[in-house]
DNA sequence: CATCCACTAATCAAACTTGACTACTGCCAA
DNA sequence: TTGGCAGTAGTCAAGTTTGATTAGTGGATG
């Protein structure tokens, strides 16, 4: 799963109805450019994607107030709903090493209930210590770590890795139960979209120095 | 750039000539298909592509001795060597997200003398705090973090990440300068390549449980 | 009052990635 | 002796991603 989908099925189910523009909008907000594949290319091919898969719902409009061509406004289906949740709960749940899909789920962890959140996070920790610990027994030779050489040390990173994303979720499990947030059924949620007309502070041309990609 | 060249690229230098298959073995016995995508298709879709642009030269050699198809042989050329040593100083020194360029640096960072492996390691430190501040500063509003509710918490995870990266590599720097591994000319190189006939152990069908991918 | 710029919105070709599939050899067992 | 399996080596079509480009509107500017 790229994180393209679970963030293209967010942001429209956020706005309720949105168009291409708009989405992108969001993501830039979230700085999803910077940590993902949403670029312009991408989140228009994944709106056809997802519409043509039925889990969005295709609007026709005219052409837009503010200039440009006419856009296409998108809705989401239940069964979009449906796969937003499935997705969601799988990127808080499961350990890889794709930044890009867990800093999605972080962006839409309140639309689960509080409970449930943390549930999902805690099933993540353990999956996190299964596999380190799967990986030190496999990967670590019998004959001590010294027969790797220095590739011993890209798994010496994965593990540091592992350790510092454990320990990250342990804290926000914390903040979540210390009553951190609003989350599903608990009144007015927080909602990270541009409002119509709010301008963006993080637009796409925004580079932080040192960002070489 | 994606971390397939770099890999590609090494592997072919480190054999002096090989064919894809051979790559690909290669690239398993690191574990690379479980953290790149070094996958069949895109590492002979690279090798061609290497070869258009003349970073390889390209052999045509009999059938292989050990059955199936024909197979090309691969040998670096100049432009291919310069390429290589760019793209890896490049990955050590710069800081961005992407896990797989930085695990593919590792394992060819003693192509490099130590002195120069060690100094563009402080260069990538020196990135991190760059960037850790710049995101603080940027995203962080005046109104204090709890304006951006639980978004904030992309942003937490991000400076957890920086911080363990930062610390995990401040050790690797001090192995390094503490006389660890074999570097550019100082002898017989660690060579993590397969031998002829060698089996894999990790072969592609290894899967790590709670691997969910 | 023409034209240049900035913004809105989307499209496109080219490159890349994926996962399944082909094709060939040798060997072993029934 | 045949048929099936394991291993070697690579190809392919379908899908995805990228970065550049198009296209329309409105406002400012000389």
């Amino acid at each position: 799963m790229s994180a393209i989908r679970l963030l293209v099925l967010g942001a429209v189910r956020q706005h309720g109805r949105a168009h291409g523009y708009q989405v992108r909008g969001d993501l830039e907000y979230w700085g999803a450019h910077e940590w993902s594949n949403a670029k312009p290319g991408s989140i228009y091919h994944a709106l056809k994607q997802l519409a043509k898969q039925g889990l969005l719902r295709e609007h026709e409009t005219a052409p837009s107030t503010a200039g440009g061509p006419p856009r296409t406004e998108y809705e989401i289906t239940e069964a979009g709903t449906e796969e937003y949740f499935r997705l969601l709960r799988e990127a808080l749940t499961s350990y890889d090493q794709k930044t890009d899909v867990k800093s999605a789920a972080i962006g839409f962890v309140v639309d689960l209930p509080r409970a449930e959140a943390a549930a999902l996070l805690k099933e993540r920790i353990r999956g996190i210590e299964e596999w380190r610990s799967a990986v030190t027994e496999h990967y670590v030779p019998e004959d001590g770590p010294e027969q790797l050489g220095h590739i011993g040390e890209i798994m010496n990173l994965w593990l540091h890795t592992a350790d510092a994303e454990a320990a990250w979720t342990r804290g926000l499990i914390a903040r979540i139960e210390g009553g951190a947030y609003t989350f599903a059924g608990e009144g007015e949620p927080f909602v990270g979209v541009l409002a119509e007309g709010e301008e963006n502070p993080y637009a796409t041309e925004e580079r932080h120095p040192g960002d070489a990609r």
